[in-house]
DNA sequence: ATAAAGTTGTTAAAATATTAACATTGTTTA
DNA sequence: TAAACAATGTTAATATTTTAACAACTTTAT
């Protein structure tokens, strides 16, 4: 299994390579891929090493191989369904934001506890109540949640996908959740993130004094 | 300088300490904070033992002082007045989540370039024209930066507020910024986050095999 | 033809982060 | 009073991640 950080950067090189497919590039070296994403040429080859692609010393990589060889890697070729629990504002930007992307990571349900907001549409994604959950994961075959809802019902909510199926979770609560070990868990916490910023700054104008 | 791993737990413990103060906890050991955030007794005591706090055998530590000692690490004591450039979804969703929880890092201003959005109010912060940048900066002494605008526009936008004397950036943008080396940058991505998962989540049924 | 330049692929070293080991210390209990 | 226990604090070992070094190869220039 490949690292965790590699993963990360071929997320990044395959948006990257794509953007300059757009721009009619064709091939591509490995110190322009370091530029553009602020990397160093070594780290871009050994990750593509990794993955077992290889390009030509005159040309570098082709552009068009190299996506298919990290789609290969990172998609699941019959797609994987995810959902979104938590309508609020983060949940809506989430959705809004991915909807009409087309991807092999398809956001093909929201829920939400509020009756305002379940039983109709938003921003593309439908919006069932929380009642409805396993029914839906296990109808739609989800493996994937974003969750962005209420910290109080963070846990249980989990506790509820995790036993109608889902595998992994990307959580924006705070809240430290409980998974079992086969489920993957990402988390990002917005307040650390920007607590971490501060402390730099800080540390830095120490630094410079 | 602490370990960027260790900054992170801090602020993690702060508001796990801060949760069992308000449950009536005055003293807590390793072990605790450990169970409940999902790490290990001995992360936890080394992370303490770096910041020079220490506990005692029989009662553990003592919240009230570890939150203290805890926020003179990340808190710049005079505060720290920060901006979000782009009130779209995510911006919205961002500083309404802010507004109104006291904290040191206060989100004092944003900024758009659509004439919709300036000129008033959204979720408690005034939202100011980007033609206001350097102005709001420098009046306002801004420091740290959350980038959450239309990607076309983030090299300018960055360029524009580090001259203007921003330190710090957390860019939920996709686009790799180029800052000086003074200047603490923090990405976020989405999109490489819901991958990684999806990444995990595919890898973990093949194992199962 | 041969050397020079420039690039990839890969192994080795260094840096960073986590985990284990254990000495130390205060408290309880026999 | 001394042994057992349960916790902290710290050093050492391990694991992961990044960076450096360099061999191998291809094209171009001399
Ligand atoms: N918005 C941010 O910038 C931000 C930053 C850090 C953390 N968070 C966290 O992300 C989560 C969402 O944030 P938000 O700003 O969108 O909050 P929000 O209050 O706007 O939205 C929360 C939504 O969750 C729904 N909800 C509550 N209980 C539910 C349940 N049991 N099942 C399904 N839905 C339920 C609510 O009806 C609401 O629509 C929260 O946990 C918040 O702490 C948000
Ligand atoms: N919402 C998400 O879930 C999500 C996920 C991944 C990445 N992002 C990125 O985060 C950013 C914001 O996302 P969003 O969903 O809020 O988009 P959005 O389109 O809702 O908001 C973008 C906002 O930026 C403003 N803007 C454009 N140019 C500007 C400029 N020069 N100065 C100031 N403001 C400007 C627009 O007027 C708009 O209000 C985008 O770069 C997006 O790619 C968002």
């Amino acid at each position: 299994m490949l690292p965790e950080k590699t993963i990360e950067r071929l997320s990044q090189y395959r948006r990257l390579l794509l953007a300059n497919k757009q721009k009619g590039k064709e091939n591509i070296f490995s110190h322009e891929i370091a530029v553009q994403l602020h990397l160093t040429s070594v780290q871009v080859r050994r990750d593509i090493m990794l993955i077992g692609y290889s390009g030509t010393q005159r040309k570098g990589y082709n552009i068009d191989l190299l996506i298919e060889k990290i789609s290969s890697i990172l998609d699941d070729e019959k797609g994987l369904n995810s959902i979104i629990i938590g309508m609020g504002n983060l949940g809506k930007a989430i959705s809004t934001y991915f909807y009409g992307k087309r991807n092999k990571i398809d956001i093909v349900a929201a829920f939400d506890i509020d009756i305002k907001k379940t039983g109709r549409l938003i921003s593309g994604v439908w919006c069932y109540h929380t009642s409805d959950l396993e029914t839906i994961i296990k109808e739609k075959q989800i493996s994937l949640a974003i969750l962005a809802l209420a910290p109080e019902a963070a846990q249980d909510i989990t506790d509820r996908i995790i036993f109608a199926g889902v595998k992994g979770i990307l959580n924006f609560t705070s809240v430290p959740l409980n998974v079992l070990p086969n489920v993957y868990l990402e988390n990002y916490d917005m307040v650390t993130s920007i607590e971490k910023v501060a402390y730099f700054v800080k540390e830095n104008h120490l630094q410079n004094r």
